[in-house]
DNA sequence: GATCCCGCAGAAAGCGCTTGCTAAAGATCA
DNA sequence: TGATCTTTAGCAAGCGCTTTCTGCGGGATC
């Protein structure tokens, strides 16, 4: 059915390792026997097969990227950046690897499966972003997997993913973000508006993420004497409540909050997803912000900038994390020392944060 | 290095035929047998390797999908419908697909490539989605690829772009969207609640969605009395601006429109992102929505109810549209009568338009 | 003129799996 | 009891490519 080597061979009038050649490149061939065999191959349409090619040497194109959710445009910015370092476009001499961009939807045995399903196809690289669900036997499963597939020769790098517990196996590269550093930042600005009664909606429990941009914000609590011990500080801790990354977690979240604290002058979100879902439901409850509440973001999304008000957030190079990665997964790139680099996030102070002043 | 079917074999002391066979479940084994074999299996953590697999069996689980841009939710959301659909997690008794999210940023030849790409993977299926670029020698390119792809037995499914022009050669299935209805209804909308004056924000040029709503628009006019040879419909064509498919275009866009003509009463969009640029614009001019001007979008992306005033917008089934591109690409339902199926659009009222009755 | 080497092309051995065909048993039947 | 099916397992031939090794012709070397 389809045109194989051999057909462009017969046609070239040469043999199929000589065609074989001429398509990589790797050997000699003498100029004449080229064009003849280029010619072939243009005048067949000749595809060569992939499946084939890997087979006998052993090497893949495919490289495995994957995401929590893939229409979260905090993954949609990695992936994209990623894949227009590693696939077409990349400026790389060969066609280019293709990036394989498998959904989880933050399920662990999805994860397990799609690790599975990129070794059976041989990976060339794997990366893995965002959280990592922070459970004990799942973090060994994926430890395994990962482990057999660097036996293998794929190449594993970590983005945005706290780096695999020390000794656990495989050498992976990782490229880590300072949520903890970042929310930290960003309650501490909350503070030094003068904010006290400041409400926090978390991401999904167990989610690294999580945990850390949690704890940054009780660190900045804690940093300012709003420690538990304090009354300040043990309201704050009453003003935690556990969400999830979508816009729904925030409006509820943020409803809850206004019930166990109507006073409630600032409230920091997960991400800046969450954070509109927080907007929405201070709207729909009469508040304004930043007036009556502040609120901020986390990532630093584009859409933030077209809230209303422009919502505070921590922005995270997400494309630059994610052509890194791209860099790092190719081995174009020498890994960081240590095999951890931890990207910088910075404060962006928009509309969304105001002193509180409410006139409630 | 890697465990191969034969060391299986060995292990459990059968042929590796029957190892095969008990892996693919598709001949009868005997129990005894079969059970030592899954024995090997576990033992040796042997995990089939994917491209002897397809060459031997001359078939492949992968899918190709390609998307305009990843990091817009538009595509995502198609992407991560379609992504269950057919892989982890489908409800499918095998392990599924693995869908290849390929980004082409909208540029003609990345598309090329990856369909190159694509064939040489020997791809089990390709859905192309989103607006098509409208470029004859493109288009032809694209349908010779197609053609050869479908010919060695890829299925191709188009989700969201028009069909392949008929006799072109490949069959492929084809999810439309109803673009120029929803786009009619939407400025029917306008023009019913007394807008005369326009805007409208064009996605990018040579682009089949861009065209297909600005023919919606139009269609709108000329129905409601407003054609080009009136004088309100000529001022409405004055009033098209050529944009793009960010948040920037939006925001340019919007101010040309303001330059063009200060006493605009309405502002309809190419999409959901486009129209967060033009309001974000209006605010700058120091414009209220919908007092001053009236705003729409078109895709009812997620975020366009947090906008505020939350987005008027053509709702498009993206989710449904991508699971149904997934059955589709996987032959597990019939393609529609003709081969096209056209989704409905429906227009989501919300608070960004209301009359005009500005007091500037 | 004999020797050596270099440049180039081909033969052939796989890569790890699937599958058609064959064959050895045991089951069934007359 | 011999003949005929059924099961169930193995043999071996590929799938289409890469790559090692072998070999051939001719210019350089002495």
């Amino acid at each position: 059915m389809a045109v194989t080597l051999a057909d462009v061979a017969a046609r070239a009038g040469v043999s199929s390792a000589t065609v074989s050649r001429v398509l990589n490149g790797n050997y000699p061939v003498a100029g004449s026997t080229r064009e003849r065999v280029q010619r072939a191959v243009e005048e067949l349409d000749y595809v060569v097969n992939g499946q084939a090619r890997a087979l006998a040497a052993a090497t893949s194109d495919l490289v495995g990227v994957l995401v929590n959710d893939v229409a979260d445009p905090f993954f949609g910015l990695i992936a994209s950046a990623l894949q227009s370092e590693i696939g077409v476009g990349g400026g790389q001499p060969d066609a280019g690897k293709l990036a394989v961009v498998c959904n989880t939807g933050g399920s662990p045995e999805a994860e397990l499966t799609y690790l599975t399903l990129l070794e059976r196809q041989r990976a060339a690289g794997v990366v893995l972003t965002g959280g990592a669900v922070e459970d004990d036997a799942h973090t060994a499963a994926v430890a395994t997997r990962l482990a057999r597939l660097a036996r293998s020769g794929t190449r594993i790098v970590l983005c945005g993913r706290p780096p695999l517990p020390a000794g656990s196996g495989p050498e992976a590269a990782t490229i880590a973000f300072d949520n903890r550093g970042g929310a930290r930042r960003l309650t501490e600005h909350l503070i030094s508006l003068g904010h006290r009664r400041i409400g926090y909606v978390t991401g999904p429990q167990g989610r690294s993420t999580t945990r850390h941009r949690l704890e940054g914000h009780r660190a900045a609590l804690a940093a300012r004497g709003l420690g538990p011990q304090t009354r300040a500080g043990a309201h704050a801790e009453q003003l935690i409540v556990h969400g999830g990354y979508d816009r729904g977690a925030g409006y509820d979240a943020t409803l809850e909050l206004l019930r166990r604290d109507d006073g409630i002058t600032a409230i920091a979100a997960a991400n800046d997803t969450v954070a509109l879902g927080v907007c929405a439901a201070l709207r729909d409850s009469g508040l304004r912000i930043p007036e009556d509440v502040s609120v901020a973001g986390f990532d630093d999304l584009p859409f933030g900038v077209d809230a209303s008000p422009a919502l505070t957030t921590v922005r995270i190079p997400l494309q630059d994390a994610g052509a890194r990665a791209g860099r790092l997964v190719l081995g174009r790139v020498a890994p960081p020392p240590g095999g951890v680099a931890t990207v910088a996030t910075e404060l962006m102070v928009r509309g969304s944060t105001a002193p509180p002043g409410g006139s409630r």
